[in-house]
DNA sequence: CGAAAATATGTAAGCGCTTACATTTCTCTC
DNA sequence: GAGAGAAATGTAAGCGCTTACATATTTTCG
């Protein structure tokens, strides 16, 4: 046939052409290139030697088909935007390619239905396992990914009434102690500003632990002034603005994320508000932008890159053994900086 | 042979099994997929309810050995963690999204070996085109690039001179225009933190700019006191505090980014020095940390999304048609902020 | 109305690789 | 040094899809 041999397109050299200049068999050659110890030295130093001088580089479509796994992971992220995720998959692509795996990306800009459309366009396109934010998802979408026997992880949430392997941190529980500590410190009109929660489990559960901290001490969760808005610092400004025009504002505000607090930071000074003297802000996440502003945030520190780099070597493990880990619940810490203080008597 | 079907792999739905379930060939299934128009209307009704119905979804490899192309375009940037490449990529692959590619990524940690091997792991992994950041590179590798017939362009690069396909801007002509307003406004003694220019032809560029800014003003380039860094904040930090440390110190430093210049930032206030006082600081790139430091950096806006914008337009009909596109030019702009000022007299 | 042209569908040959199984060639051991 | 077992290599059957070409069907129009 030859159809479009005839064309620009190069013809490289193939499996049969390396066993040919060698003098063995293909089945040999793939050998040498897939578990090297099953072959002599000596032939395979000939073969080695064939694959150099001919230039060949194995066809990945062909080795796909006949192998039935690609070697490639996918992930899918709200946006490579946002520090927190490029941080984390920058971690996990590097770790991926110490296993030889390759990384897909795709994005989902917070969309739940551009979500699902990319998780079947990288099954689609092979992605061996997926890595998936968050446990929020139509059940439709496992039962595809369970269908065509993918695994899948989810990050940046740890919840073991989950079934599904995980690996994250409980947001609820880290929100809710560095809440407490904004309410030790003498606060009690709390304002927050959150990401838009629905769709969002890591948003609400951020939420749920403010209020967590609020009973704990006896207060009405429902007095908390909640503010939810799109990820971006001109929203956390606008956010910001909203509540210090209530009637009685808030003393402390509690950002769902830094960058949403970076944003209520800029606004408080340009309200000519001292911060953490007229208000206390508090973070999430402690990316770079928390210690770059003045006062540097108070925030929560989340190990990104060690989730990330998890993440992947879990991920390895999962498509290669089959079996599904157990949830990994990693440490926050508080990072205590100068954005909280107590508030004016 | 059926060998690991029995294991716990799941028997998907193939062609054969659609064509079967429609009553038709697996030729007219295979073209209700891919060029639906040369199937007839109720045969295509027919088709697409049996592969609903199936749940089918096309394997990879199959398609990828059959096709010879995968879909899949390969980028390599030096790291995620670096806003203007997080940024870039992210409407790189929205873009690559709308045109029905998919993205696989690998990052170099700017190291041309780790580069030159993610290179042929992207070409293994079965990319139809490359993005690469600048030209800067071992031209064994660009004659391997070519012997498999891969496209590649260029971004963040802009030279007429080379004559592969690229998308970027003028980095030299960019910083001599920033470094002539800095010589403009009074400055004769100027510090320069560039990352470290080995292997990278932006840093070069930008270095060169700013000579080039000195000369065009009848001073000596060589009189630049240039400090080299690898990228971050602290480095930056460290650079600044070197520089200040001189016997004259300069009044004006030039960052190759914003990201070192942040660092400078840091560094003058923590030295006590007040910027643009003092000392006058600009960046490279214009990032979000550029707005969000005290005060705003006086930085060169680059469109890295409409450059990563562009550069997915540009590969995809690279691989569609496979001319090579000239190369693009995009506009850069100066962004006067807080941190330029006239030097003390 | 019939032949030519256009359109729709079917047939089947690969695409280049992996791997189960068969065969050959060593390496021991007694 | 013969036979058993291990190790190395060869044989060949697919993997599931695309597409050139063949065939069947419909449309067009002199």
């Amino acid at each position: 046939m030859n159809r479009r041999l005839s064309d620009t397109a190069p013809n490289l050299p193939t499996l049969a052409d390396v066993a040919r200049a060698a003098g063995v068999s293909t089945a040999t050659v793939s050998r040498c290139l897939n578990s090297p110890a099953q072959v002599q030295t000596t032939t395979r130093d000939r073969v080695l030697s064939a694959v150099a001088s001919l230039g060949y580089s194995p066809n990945f479509g062909a080795r796909a088909l006949a192998a039935r796994r690609t070697g490639t992971i996918g992930a899918i992220i709200p946006t490579m935007e946002n520090a927190i995720f490029a941080r984390a998959i920058q971690a996990f692509q590097e770790e991926l390619h110490l296993s030889g795996q390759t990384l897909l990306v795709a994005s989902s800009s917070y969309s739940p239905e551009i979500e699902a459309e990319q998780i079947r366009t990288l099954v689609a396109r092979g992605a061996d396992a997926l890595l998936l934010i968050g446990h929020d998802r139509d059940p439709g979408i496992y039962a595809f990914l369970e269908q065509r026997g993918v695994p899948v992880l989810i990050a940046w949430a740890f919840d073991p009434a989950q079934a599904r392997p995980s690996i994250g941190f409980d947001n609820r529980r880290a929100m809710a102690c560095l809440a407490d500590e904004v309410l030790r410190v003498g606060h009690r009109d709390i304002g927050m500003i959150s990401a838009m929660a629905e769709g969002n489990d890591r948003a609400r559960d951020r939420i749920a632990g403010v209020r967590d901290a609020l009973r704990d001490r006896g207060l009405d969760p429902s007095a908390l002034r909640l503010h939810q808005t799109p990820y971006s610092i001109a929203n956390g400004a606008a956010a910001m603005a909203c509540l210090m025009a209530l009637p009685t504002p808030p003393t402390a505000v509690i950002c769902g994320n830094d960058v949403l607090a970076v944003g209520a930071l800029q606004m408080a000074r340009q309200l000519g508000l001292d911060v953490p003297r007229h208000v206390s802000i508090t973070g999430f996440d402690d990316i770079e932008l928390a210690t770059v502003v003045d006062p540097a945030l108070t925030t929560v520190h989340v190990p990104h890159r060690d989730m990330g780099r998890a993440a992947a070597q879990l991920l390895v493990q999962m498509v290669g053994g089959g079996v599904a880990p157990a949830p990994v619940c990693l440490e926050t810490e508080i990072c205590f900086r100068g954005t909280l203080a107590a508030p004016r008597t």
